[in-house]
DNA sequence: GTAATTGCAAATACTTTGCCACGTA
DNA sequence: TACGTGGCAAAGTATTTGCAATTAC
């Protein structure tokens, strides 16, 4: 079973519709795999022309209700959305000044962190966020 | 020599003015000790009806561009501000109900990997932000 | 005096909602 | 058929800019 069919049907098991709009966001989330903004994602060859702004918005919204979706900060005026996958966690590296997004791969440091975190203040659903911020080298240099 | 004449020395040495509206802004900032958005810091007592929300945000954008306040993503829609003090590192822990934010006291686990990242990288400038989110237990209980 | 800074108002960017038509189950 | 979903358009919220007046140096 293809990643898509898999996020579908776990889509489907949490109560959603399988619809065209649904299908081309995940085709457009899963094949850039890595955190992207409203306006990105309905401009995918998958989604433009296709599907509304506000119906993404909307999936989009549900997605995250269902813990399928994560919205990001990432300090720009607009928010960022990935796919949530189970077991996966991802950290980031952003240039500043390109704005280029690459996901790290070396392992998290701060679950242990987490947990005691967890522990000492009885927080719930508890995760965290962790970004890296500065200018790549191409920027450095152009400059 | 107070944090807000340190803070303003700083400021003009970057070649800023001693205006008003940055000396209050400083105090704002200063005795709150938490990252504000806009909106909060132009109804803040020192800065309101005496500072338009314009000119706050400028100087923001001033000091950002001088180093001396980031501002933060933390998942609102809001942009985020806080004061960049000389050796302070802060993360933070956020609820994502009441929308609370505590600076986390632990040690911060992620400055190994910031230096391997610069090294393998040749990013410059580099930081990171660490944040948790979860439910806290107010909020937890409340539902 | 000169250039940085400010306030007001308007423009922009991004998000969110209302409403009715449509498609899925 | 019934209700979740979609498209369009409009409203809402936050940020950013233009410009003339003001203020710090």
């Amino acid at each position: 079973m293809s990643q898509i069919d898999s996020l579908l049907q776990q889509a489907r098991d949490a109560g959603l519709r399988r619809t065209k709009a649904l299908e081309a966001l995940f085709t457009c989330l899963a094949e850039h795999n890595r955190p992207m903004t409203l306006a990105e994602l309905t401009s995918c060859g998958h989604l433009s022309s296709r599907c509304d702004k506000a119906t993404v918005f909307r999936l989009l919204q549900r997605l995250c209700g269902k813990g399928m979706v994560r919205r990001l900060g990432l300090h720009e005026r607009a928010g960022y959305f990935t796919l949530l996958l189970p077991g996966i966690h991802r950290d980031y590296l952003i240039c500043t000044d390109c704005g280029s997004i690459d996901p790290i791969d070396a392992p998290c440091p701060v679950h242990q962190l987490e947990d005691e975190i967890r522990e000492k203040t009885g927080f719930t659903e508890l995760y965290h966020e962790l970004e890296f911020f500065g200018r790549c080298l191409k920027c450095s240099a152009s400059s």
